[in-house]
DNA sequence: GCCAACGTTGGC
DNA sequence: GCCAACGTTGGC
């Protein structure tokens, strides 16, 4: 049995927050369209562990975990004409984009917020500290992940 | 609202 | 293939 690898993805709460995915049990993460975001998806492997970031709110931070439960899902969104996802450059014969599926497992008391993850620690451990990153979708590496699964 | 940090696009 | 212009993300 291998160890789970673990994952940092964002959305913005007004979008899709923690609590829709508390109620909703399960969602597919659809909607990624950049490609550095979209291959950490591909690397993702059913059991890892994620950290369910709310961005673009105050205070942003980690307010959850979930769990990848499938894998490689073209996502319908590219072939929706009224999605705001739609790409006319995808074609159903040779789709552009993926995504996975998520389930909830966990929602903090407690925000773990920008500012102390910032002190906890620095861009190399948690990307998503980094000024100016805008990659929805991160690796965190497993100390990191020690840490944060004690925090939240 | 500002702006830093990129990604994308398109002319050449 | 280069690079300027433009667009987007997201913290502040």
């Amino acid at each position: 049995m291998n160890e789970p690898n673990y994952w940092l993805m964002k959305s913005e709460p007004d979008a899709y927050s923690i609590d829709n995915l508390k109620n909703e049990g399960v969602t597919l993460w659809d909607g990624i369209r950049n490609y550095q975001a979209r291959n950490f998806m591909r690397k993702m492997i059913r059991g890892d562990k994620v950290f369910f970031y709310h961005s673009n709110c105050k205070p942003p931070g980690i307010v959850g975990l979930m769990e990848v439960i499938d894998l490689n899902i073209v996502d319908p969104t590219q072939f929706d004409k009224d999605s705001k996802y739609f790409d006319p450059k995808s074609k159903p014969e040779n789709p552009r984009w993926d995504c996975v599926k998520m389930r909830y497992l966990y929602k903090s008391n407690k925000i773990l917020s920008l500012p102390e993850l910032k002190i906890l620690f620095n861009e190399e451990d948690l990307l998503v500290v980094k000024k100016g990153n805008r990659l929805s979708i991160v690796p965190v590496q497993n100390h990191v992940a020690k840490i944060l699964l004690e925090k939240i």
